[in-house]
DNA sequence: CCGATGGCTGTTAGCGGTAACATAACCCAT
DNA sequence: ATGGGTTATGTTACCGCTAACAGCCATCGG
């Protein structure tokens, strides 16, 4: 027995009823909603009055599936939450803007393992291409990208080996600029504050450099704090109290970002603590939150629009010659501020 | 390090492939991997063996045009440099987590045409839901979203007429309380600054409340100030100062959002004017971020989270019976904080 | 007046999967 | 043996659109 034909009047539309309401094959549908090839003025103006009255709107999957080609372009970072990110997002959407691509994001919440799931779910929507935040990734969504035949970059960082393209700075090098300004300012009993998270690995290489940087001039961290979770501002009070406390002799902070950074600066000026004299304070990723601060907190821009537009310029093409493997190092520059020695 | 087996790299793999190397059907392959139907355990050991080793990620375009089912959920927010937009997406996402729907997010810069290109692309990826801020739109938006035949929910407002079901708070109601809290706290000389931007329904409404019962007081705001655009924490600043200037004899000042109300804050804080004895402040919304200030500020969460599970649920189908049309309205605490006398 | 040319429109054959049905092999009770 | 029921796998026909090519008609130079 056949199904009785269910006329569904919210059935959704195809190019078919689009054709026979105006007269044409879906062919010449396609092309004039396309804008492709040659369509007659008058051919065109009936499509698209007809389309428009029934309000049809195009299916991008059976499209995609037939073209071969998908407008996205993936983006996968760790974290919403965090207005870095979101930061970038708007470079790699400027950018986009008018080349017919759009962005997907994807989250991982600085889980390896979610990561390979979003990439993995990403990949199955065969995206034109993927901006993919950090270096470290597990095998498998290394071998994912590789295969997927479609540009890769990888964003903010430098310090490893890229899949394919990279844009980023160097955070090792951010951590050594940062220790030798601090150094170069007088301050010798110096702490640390910063993220625990295992995967955060960014911050993890600043720290190195930092460290590194310290012991060429013979010093070591005086202290060292770490939290996770929370709201960043209070937090960076809390571990600024308690660093203080246990280390009392403490003369400068260096925070893995500017959010704490910019609560242990409340917190500092709170106690009338005397900053930069008693003691100097830094952060890193110049925010745009500290410009409403009583205080200029030091800090290190990490490029963060420039990243996404360059990063979006990769994928869209837009670079002359090269075809992929390009590693952009952009350089970071210090901004000293007011919590700082000078 | 061993490499991935490197595949022929130019054409991207098909169930077929997998098939192949298995020894099955096309069709078998397609039921283990969706974990479908009745395979015998050596067939799926096999087929899950081959793809591995092939590193085969399946073609959702071609899934979802074959099965006519697509496991996105559109969300449209109005921008992403809020923070108040991401906290509403972690909400869908928790919710969303294991019904297999995945949320892919759109951001209109409160632009009611980018919201409806926004909407016309979403739409044309054929999701399973929608989720959009706000109930005002264009007539086109409106009439897409209403033919669409899925799940629409418009969230964070419930102040006006919503095309299919919606989940928010009355901001309208919000406005009026914490004006209502003001004035029963004994401030007279109240005013307000916020955002004027033409297309902030919500801040719009809050102010419109808020006046409402002002005016059911026997009071005026005593002035007003608007900004768009830069540091928000640095305008709430700028903005204090401008209204303290011109009317020395404020005693209120109502934000429109935490964010330049913490601005005030410290600025009040900085100058050394008694809060909240000689001036109050109170904002909107709840953020983290006031939890590491200096002093509470005055403000009224706005249920970002427990909206966008609500959303969430709504698309998912988790609730029982109703089959849309829902609208849900949340109650918004006021959180008096340390910024309105007591 | 013819074939060539170019502008416009239609036809055909998939794109890579999946729903629905068909088939084969095997089991058991009758 | 026979029929009916499982279980495991294969076959067929699309999903809605577009690439590629085929056709048609008017125009035009020789």
């Amino acid at each position: 027995m056949t199904k009785p034909p269910v006329i569904d009047p919210r059935r959704t539309l195809t190019l078919r009823d689009v054709s026979e309401a105006s007269g044409v094959s879906e062919m010449t549908v396609s092309r004039v909603l396309r804008n492709r090839g040659d369509v007659s003025d008058s051919t065109r103006e009936r499509v698209l009055e007809a389309a428009r009255a029934l309000g049809y709107v195009p299916n991008k999957i059976a499209g995609a599936l037939a073209s071969q080609r998908v407008n996205l372009v993936g983006v996968i970072i760790p974290s919403l939450s965090n207005m870095v990110f979101p930061e970038v997002l708007t470079g790699i959407s400027d950018m986009l803007e008018d080349t017919g691509l759009q962005p997907v994001v994807g989250v991982t919440n600085y889980s390896p393992e979610r990561e390979e799931a979003v990439i993995y779910e990403m990949l199955s929507w065969r995206p034109s291409g993927m901006i993919v935040a950090g270096l470290e990734h597990t095998e498998a969504s290394r071998a994912m990208l590789a295969q997927a035949g479609i540009p890769i970059v990888e964003i903010m960082d430098i310090d490893g080996e890229a899949v394919d393209s990279a844009v980023g700075i160097s955070h090792r090098r951010a951590g050594r600029q940062m220790a030798e300004a601090i150094i170069a300012a007088g301050y010798r009993r110096i702490a640390f504050c910063g993220t625990m998270m295992p995967y955060d690995h960014r911050a993890r290489k600043r720290l190195e450099g930092f460290e590194e940087a310290l012991r060429k001039a013979g010093l070591e961290l005086a202290d060292r704090e770490f939290y996770s979770g929370g709201s960043a501002l209070l937090k960076g009070r809390e571990m600024t109290e308690t660093v203080l406390k246990r280390t009392p002799d403490v003369d400068f902070l260096y925070y893995s970002n500017d959010m704490i950074g910019a609560g242990g600066l409340l917190y500092c000026l709170d106690k009338g603590i005397d900053v930069p004299g008693k003691i100097g304070l830094a952060g890193f990723n110049g925010v745009e939150l500290l410009d409403g601060l009583p205080r200029r907190l030091a800090t290190m821009d990490a490029c963060r629009l420039e990243i996404g537009r360059r990063a979006a310029e990769i994928i869209a093409g837009k670079h002359e010659g090269v075809i992929g493997g390009e590693v952009i190092e952009l350089t970071p520059t210090l901004q000293p501020g007011d919590t700082i020695r000078r």
